[in-house]
Order: structure tokens, then sequence, then C-alpha cells
DNA sequence: AAAATCCCTTCCGCTGGACGGAAAGGGGGC
DNA sequence: GCCCCCTTTCCGTCCAGCGGAAGGGATTTT
């Protein structure tokens, strides 16, 4: 075995702070409760150190462990996420437009907001009547691939959608958009019309349509959703009631142009201003 | 200085996953962007410290960073949260019925579970037009100042109940139940009747009632409460749409009691197993 | 305009705590 | 019974993380 020459590059580099993070970077929506030696396994850290790291996390409730021995992510977490600007805050305001949203049109409903290349729902409302969506509160997908995504790329710097278009884009049905010239084409539309119409981008039998939400200075902050069977009746008749939302919500934001007159209350939310400095820039 | 003589008192004994945890748990809603030295101080880490690891935060998406240079808890966290076996799996299942609830009755309503002396709210929905109850969804508030909280408390184990009661408990008003005697025969009467009415336990000019919800197994795992204002028609009238809510959840959860007949879907979830060792069980 | 104050960032030498190996202690299946 | 896999604990070594200090902005005060 070549060992003494693999040891060198092997990248055993990693920060104890990295190694705490690694592991509660095992979970995921197919790993909801692992154990130790799974835990050790998929980090690469060794058992003994998984060990004591688990004890700890769990100690602070950054994990729970139930009777058979595995352990979950803790209601910590949970609470500590509410406390993401533009999760907890955004949500709240939006909430009560996102259920009026969804009683006139019986959709399932998503607010989406920007993470990488990736947009993240903060706020999934299914309809228990419809087609079952891939949609969950906190789901992750590539922007290129849905309504809110390709809302909030339309709307982000040029240079920004040109690092998204340069990127690999996953297809995901034989409708999703990834051939960049035809994205590029397909963003400018969004900026002119306002408004994203997509079908079977991430899922085949449905459709998609998603508006932009402004806050202070007018930044576009989040994007809302509908997503309906295809089929349904034309997608067109769901933008009004769209776009009435969006500008309740970006009222409640402060955001000027939907600011009807004066005397509204000053909103300064923390996340008008977008994170910017992205991993890739202080990275190597 | 008697600076020697207080080196070996000074609880500097922090391991560096502490110190990574410690920084995360200085966020709480009163303080959703810290900025470095801020952090620096209140985790009591030195400056040099603290940057490195807030930038390894950073770089994993725990924090983001806005432009005023402050940090903020970032979305990496709430997408972990929601993998949460008691919050996003058990929202998922409940959302719809906590909808229907809310809209025959249209108080707001709170989802709980528990997690050490207090209950947790993992799904919160606010009415509109009603008075502000202090809600959020990520809220944690002690069992005995909450209607859910009491609910919970009520049918856990014995000698949880008398950790619980030998606690100090807090008064928020003076109605706030905290004497131990008053408290056991109000949470015999929870156990006998099923559901918990109470009255300005944590603001004034509100009302609660809440019932449980039965998992695998029939364990209480979580409560359904409503608000309503003080002087709002009788609480007694609320029960109903209560127990028929909680039926409703704890039946799509697999509970024993609610299932109506064969043939229903096992659900099998993880949190079918509550966590029973406490932190206190494993300190010092 | 100089001085003072505060905050962020970077560098570097030292040390003690985190690390991994190993072995003991369950527990369930074949 | 035996075997296999998982969890827990112990301990000596070593290097990664730590804190001090200094430098550079930005803003405010005198």
């Amino acid at each position: 075995m070549t060992v003494l020459a693999d040891k060198s590059l092997e990248p055993h580099r990693l920060t104890s702070a990295q190694r705490v993070l690694s592991i509660l970077g095992v979970f995921d929506t197919e790993n909801l409760a692992l154990s130790l030696s799974d835990i050790s396994r998929r980090t690469g850290l060794t058992l003994s150190t998984t060990h004591r790291l688990l004890n700890e996390l769990r100690r602070w409730g950054a994990l729970s462990r139930h009777s058979d021995g595995k352990y979950s992510i803790g209601l910590r977490i949970l609470e500590l996420g509410t406390l993401a600007p533009q999760g907890g805050q955004l949500r709240e305001i939006a909430l009560p437009y996102l259920h009026d949203l969804q009683h006139a049109t019986r959709g399932n409903i998503h607010l989406g907001v920007p993470e990488g290349h990736d947009v993240i729902y903060v706020e999934s409302l299914r309809a228990r009547d419809t087609v079952p969506v891939p949609s969950r509160l906190g789901g992750r997908w590539p922007m290129h691939a849905t309504g809110t995504g390709l809302v909030l790329l339309a709307h982000s710097s040029q240079e920004f959608q040109e690092e998204v278009l340069a990127s690999k884009l996953r297809r995901y049905t034989d409708h999703t958009l990834t051939d960049p010239d035809a994205l590029r084409h397909f963003l400018a539309e969004v900026r002119k019309s306002g408004v994203a119409i997509v079908q079977s981008q991430l899922t085949y039998d449905v459709m998609a349509v998603a508006v932009p939400i402004r806050g202070p200075r007018d930044r576009v902050v989040a994007a809302v959703g509908i997503t309906v069977p295809l089929g349904s009746p034309s997608p067109h008749s769901l933008v009004p009631a769209l776009a009435a939302t969006s500008r309740s919500i970006s009222r409640a934001l402060g955001a000027p142009s939907a600011v009807a007159d004066a005397g509204v209350p000053r909103q300064t939310a923390h996340w008008q201003v977008r994170e910017v400095k992205y991993s890739s820039a202080v990275g190597s």
C-alpha cells in the first residue's frame, strides 16, 4: 500500500470548526436520522472524534438522540433557523398574504429567496387536493429549474447570471431550460413582462407562475410562485392574483414602488442588504 | 493584579466545538444581526478567534454577512432546521389541518413540541385581525406559561413534571400559574378532561385552549393550541374543533387510538421516540 | 487637522486540547 | 453457542487552534 504517499495528499486538512459543520452537513432529506458509525463513515472522521463531537452537539441541542441510538437535527437548530433575516422575518410578513393567495387560487404556493445558485423555499403552502410537487419548506433547488428561481435569477446582477449560466445546469425533465442562450432570452422576457411562466421544469405535469417581491430600495429580495397541474385553466389567469400578492408583500417590506401613499410605517428589514460576497470571492 | 490566581478559575475551558456553538448561540430574537466585535464580546472569545470562526461559519453557510459588515444566521441553518423530525415532518403533516382549524375559528394557532422545560412552536398561524400574541415560529416558551406547554407537561412522565415544578417558574402576569400545588391540580384536570383552558398566562387579555396530539404508541408528541382575545365567546366552544384537528393529525401520525379502521398506511415517523436523555444525565 | 476611538483584518510563536488508535463493552442475528 | 457490528472509554502524541499584538480604515471629537 502506498499509504505514506497518500498521506500527504490526504484532505485531512480540516479545521475543528469544519469538522463540526461536516457533521451537521451529513443530514439531508434522505438521511434524517443517522447512527454514530453512519456519521463517522459519511464525514470521514474517526469514530472517537465523531463520538465526542456528537455528544457536544447533542448537549447544546443541535442534535437530538432517539431511543434507537440514532441522531437527528435538534429543535435548537430549527429555532436558530427562524432567526435568519430572509427566513423568519420575511415569512412572518408574507404569510397572511400567501394564505389569501392560496385560498384564491388553490395552488401550491412558494416563497423563495436566493442562496448561491439555488433558491430556498422559506415558505411552502401545499394545496391538499392537487398534484404533489417537490416543495418542502427549507427545500433547495437550482434557480434555472424553478419558477421562483428563474425570477430571482432574472433580477440578479449580469455577472451573477453569467456565472450561473456558465455552470453545469442540471436537466430534470426534457423541458428543463439548460441552454444558455435560451435562458438568456427567457430571462429577458421575465424582466420585461415581470412574470415567469414555465412548465415541467422540475417534474412533469406541472406548471409554475412566479413574480418578484421587492424590498427597500426596490431590490428584488424574494419571489412568490404558484404551481398547478399541467392542463389547468390558463396560467395567465393566475397572474393578477400573484401580482397583487407580490405588491402587498413588497409594500409591507417598504418597497418604494409599492408604497401607495405616505404615512406607511417604515420597515427597515435587515435583509435589505443581500449578501454579495460569495464564497468564491473568499476561497483559495 | 491577581492574574495568576484568576487564571486557574477562569472558565476558559471551552472545547473548540463549544466555541463554534457559542457563536451561533449569541443570536436571538433581539440580536438578529451582530458585528464581529459584538459577537466577540458576547461570547467572551478573543477577536482573532471570533474572526476566524465567523469566516468558517460564513463559508459553510451557517452565517451570512450583510453589506454593513454584520453577521446573521444563514439560510443553511433554516434549511437544516427543517430536517428536525419534530419540525419539518410533523409540520408538513399537520399544516393542512391547522389551516382548516384557523379558518373555522379565526384564532391564532400554535403547534408546540417539548424541548427541555420549554415548548417550541414548530408552526404558528397568526390571525390577521386579532390581538397580537407572542407566537413566532420557532419561538420558545416555558411550559408552565402556555396552553400547549401545559398540555405537554400534563402528559409527561411524573418525574419530569416534578423536575419542572421544582424549577424556578417565571411569573409573566399575575395570572401565571407558578404555585406547584395549583399546577399539580391543574395538570390532573388536563389529563382528565383532555384539554387545557387558561387565560392571561403569558400576556394579559388572552385566552388559550390546547389539546394533545398523539403519535405511534399513543404517546403525546405535540400539542395544538388556539389563543383568542379575552372576552371572546366561551372558549369551550373551541374545544370540538380543536379535538377534531388533534384527532386528524394524530391519525395521520399513526396513533392507534385515532385510527378509525384498518388499511391505513403505517406512518412510522422518526420522532416517535422522544429524546429521553437530558443533558443533566450527562453533565458533570 | 490632528487626535482619539472604534472596528476589522492579518501575522506569528507557543502550548494545551483535540485527535486517532486501540481495546473494552454491549447486543442482536445466524 | 459464536460472530459481527456498533458504541463507549482511555491515553499518549503532536500540531492546529489560540491569543497577543500590530497595522489599517473609518468615523467622531477636540
